[in-house]
RNA sequence: GGCCCCUUCGUCUAGCGGUCUAGGACGCUGCCCUCUCACGGCAGAAACACGGGUUCGAGUCCCGUAGGGGUCACCA
């Protein structure tokens, strides 16, 4: 059968290092890279460093290493548009000598003649893949700049240029690119390329609106990397701004999002960025990490004093503090603000409180008194150190047949001296068998003062 | 302001003419679980911007209005 051979897709990601890579860069790279791996094509890296002001290498290296972390690869470069120099100044050499580009005015920098465009004005009509025909009349631009001098090319004709040269089919941007968009095939048109699909995102907003900026919080990989946020979690979230799957799905990792995503499902208006959302995504990245993992990327955020207190404890112990965590956070630097709130307090000591918070609703000092001595009683059996089981499989009975509020708060508030705290069992645990008995007798003896 | 894009619960979205008394998720509220908190389970409140068409029938198509956004560099 003559099946009809499909066309090699080739995209490509465009950062300029003028600057850190904020959401809304990695939300487009995601994109493109979703559909080449999609579509068995491939995706470009090229800095697009052309403004050499601007321009600054760290920023390249940074973007590199984010991407690295984030699991996002490219099947070629990364290309400097800064080294590519010669060939800008061929294809404008060109230009010129077909009459379809001029040398006009001196330029800025007093540096030679600026290079306009030759522009035959009219309607420049393209069917974008996410917004559908889009129709836009340029004269309005003019016979516009296309490079500094020969020897110093602008952005619209750099990208023509390299898209033509690297063999990109589709450009997928945000939609703020829209209207440049007929600049630029009036460029291919002069040059001759042929012309490329367009696909344009729609952008991602702050609450108000308004294009995601610092003030509107955290913004670059760099910053979200601070909270915790897993990089997976991140680019599930970016993905769900925007596009989303046939069947209500919203947990997905890298690869199940490259063999889902559908470049055809993009929506078309703006997305506000969702804080809550994406930590809420990030909490389920968090419960299927191994347990080696979660504890690995959580010493990172474990305050110093936390760190000390559990390097005291063995094993098992510290892991029951582990997982007790991994239900209680949705992000890493969630423990650390839990730590400035206090709630690990009782690590360290029970904290002061009144006797009658030591009683139980209905109960009276007189059992909470009687419940206190049988629990030292009981713990007893206990070895120094023991995980929440085996605490519970002793004091459980007891507190079945008396009561379990009457019998397990005063142990908690014993121990804890908090209102709010992980449980009895978890807390004893933690604590080691001598620290525990210390507190309860702390608390009788606070009864019965 | 010109040009361009957009408009379903607070937010992200499903919906591609009848199956919509509009579905899911986050958040919120309530209940359950429970010794507290958290987790979990269940339930609930919550939206088709407005006005005209087209059609037997419109959230879904068309046109206006309003609102929001983007873009108008010798930045990218």
């Amino acid at each position: 059968m003559a099946e009809e051979k499909k066309e090699k897709i080739v995209v490509r990601y465009p950062p300029s290092p003028t600057g850190p890579l904020h959401i809304g860069n990695i939300r487009t790279f995601l994109f493109n890279f979703l559909f080449a791996k999609k579509n068995e094509g491939k995706i470009i890296l090229r800095f697009e460093d052309t403004d050499k002001e601007r321009s600054d290498e760290k920023f390249a290296k940074i973007a590199l290493a984010d991407l690295k972390e984030l699991g996002l690869t490219y099947d070629e470069g990364p290309f400097y548009q800064s080294g590519r120099t010669d060939r800008y100044r061929e294809v404008i050499e060109e230009l010129i000598k077909e009459g379809k580009a001029y040398e006009a005015e001196e330029n800025a920098a007093k540096t030679g003649r600026v290079v306009r465009i030759k522009n035959p004005g009219g309607d420049i009509v393209f069917n974008d893949i996410i917004k559908g025909e889009i129709k836009i009349d340029v004269s309005q631009y003019g016979d516009f700049v296309i490079a500094r001098s020969k020897d110093d090319p602008l952005y619209h004709l750099t990208v023509v240029v390299d898209d033509f040269d690297f063999g990109v089919t589709h450009v997928i941007r945000g939609e703020d690119h829209i209207t440049s968009t007929p600049r630029q095939i009036l460029i291919a048109q002069a040059i001759e390329t042929p012309t490329l699909k367009y696909a344009h995102l729609p952008l991602i907003v702050g609450q108000d609106g308004k294009k995601l900026s610092k003030r509107h919080g955290a913004v670059t990989y760099e910053e979200f990397k601070k909270q915790g946020i897993l990089p997976e979690a991140l680019l599930n979230y970016l993905a769900l701004l925007g596009w989303s799957a046939k069947n209500d799905k919203e947990f997905f990792t890298l690869s199940e999002l490259i063999s889902e995503f559908d470049l055809e499902k993009v929506n078309n208006s703006p997305a506000k960025f969702d804080y809550e959302k994406l930590y809420a995504i990030n909490r389920q990245h968090l419960l299927k990490l191994s347990e080696d993992k979660f504890i690995l990327l959580l010493q990172e955020f474990l305050p110093e004093k936390l760190k000390s207190f559990l390097s005291l404890r063995p094993d098992f112990v510290q892991n029951v503090f582990y997982a007790e965590m991994r239900e209680r956070i949705s992000k890493f630097s969630d423990i650390s603000a839990m730590f400035e709130r206090g709630e690990f307090n009782f690590l360290f000591e029970a904290g002061e409180y009144e006797e009658g918070s030591l009683i139980w609703k209905k109960s009276d000092k007189e059992k909470t008194v009687e419940h206190l001595k049988k629990t030292l009683e009981l713990f007893e059996k206990l070895p120094d150190e023991f995980n929440p089981k085996e605490v519970k499989d002793i004091l459980w009975p007891y507190a079945q047949e008396h009561g379990a509020g009457d019998v397990l708060w005063p142990v908690r508030y014993a121990l804890t001296g908090a209102k709010r705290s992980p449980d009895p069992f978890t807390v004893a645990s933690l604590l080691g068998k001598k620290e525990s008995k210390e507190r309860i007798k702390k608390a009788l003896a606070k009864l019965e003062s």
